[in-house]
DNA sequence: AGTTGATGGAGAG
DNA sequence: TCTCCCTCAACTA
């Protein structure tokens, strides 16, 4: 369920069980076994996360006591080290934090966490590598703001979106434009705020950009909350339409996300759908035209 | 038992 | 634009 709230909830959670705290670091499944070894029996700093992508942050094996560098990923101290992860389309990091016994691993554990009375395991991820802070700095550099971060600026997104010619649903996916916002933010954001997806970026106006990315602060940081994606107004629930709520694998109450065909909840119209760039695009015709009259606005 | 798809992205051509 | 990678649940047969 990887999209940016995924991994600043994972960033907050690892870093409530496993902050300040001598780690045991394994690799199960081998495939991240000798970097595990290096970073086993270190303190793990924290974890943050800067768009989609995780850094969990280890002092030098060996060193102890409290860092005075925690929160301040400026100034790292020699010898610190990240375990770069990124999860990819289905890649989970489980956070177990009271689990009395260490389970034997089930399945392809890449990488395991563990203090006494608590472990977490990732399975599926694209990323997972032991990392400099040269090296994270480098993926932080590529990344475009991030709307859970206090230092997301939408002025940078809005340099790259209000002067291009691509579709408006290319550029929120565009990592480098904006990070964060996967398949399931896009569509939904774009729908409440009616605007077709192929509509060129540099056609929308800064007040919409800026009513786009207030809103993602706020889908999202609500995402960080619930570990779920729900984008439905109040008028719009289940209960305030009395209609049967969503039976997914991930549960949250959507406008247009993979309802290809389903009466959209405002308008009735069929929500539609199509693939861009090698992703399902989903909205609805008839709330997001690709022309609006200003008699519409 | 085998196939498909998924909230992602890198690299080749 | 295509191909490939990672994993596993939910399909199909």
């Amino acid at each position: 369920m990887p999209e940016g709230h995924t991994l600043h909830r994972l960033a907050g959670e690892l870093t409530t069980v496993f902050g300040d705290r001598q780690v045991r670091v394994g690799s199960p499944q081998g495939r991240f076994a000798e970097s595990a070894a290096q970073l086993d029996g270190a303190r793990l700093i924290d974890a943050e996360a800067w768009g989609k992508h995780l850094f969990i942050r280890f002092a030098e094996s060996g060193v102890w006591g409290r860092s005075p560098q925690r929160g301040f990923p400026g100034a790292e101290p020699p010898g610190v080290r990240f375990i770069h992860v990124h999860l990819g389309l289905y890649g989970v990091f489980a956070v177990h934090p009271d689990a009395p016994e260490l389970p034997l691993p089930v399945g392809q554990v890449r990488l395991r966490l563990a203090r006494p009375g608590a472990y977490a395991d990732l399975r599926g991820a694209t990323t997972c590598a032991l990392v400099t802070a040269a090296e994270r700095a480098a993926v932080v550099a590529k990344a475009g703001p991030d709307p859970l971060r206090a230092d997301g600026d939408p002025d940078r997104a809005w340099h790259r979106i209000g002067r291009s010619t691509a579709p408006i649903g290319t550029l929120l996916m565009d990592q480098t434009v904006l990070a964060g916002v996967g398949n399931v933010y896009r569509a939904e954001v774009l729908f409440r705020h009616r605007i077709h997806p192929l509509r060129p970026g540099k056609t929308l106006r800064a007040s919409q950009w800026r009513a786009i990315w207030d809103d993602l602060v706020v889908l999202m940081t609500e995402g960080v909350r619930t570990g779920r994606i729900d984008t439905v107004r109040p008028e719009h629930t289940p209960e305030a339409m009395g209609r049967p709520p969503r039976v997914d694998d991930h549960g949250g109450e959507v406008y247009v996300y993979r309802r290809a065909g389903q009466a959209c909840h405002v308008c009735g119209a069929q929500v539609r759908t199509e693939v861009l760039g090698g992703r399902n695009l989903f909205w609805c015709a008839r709330c997001q035209p690709v022309f609006r009259s200003r008699a519409a606005r």
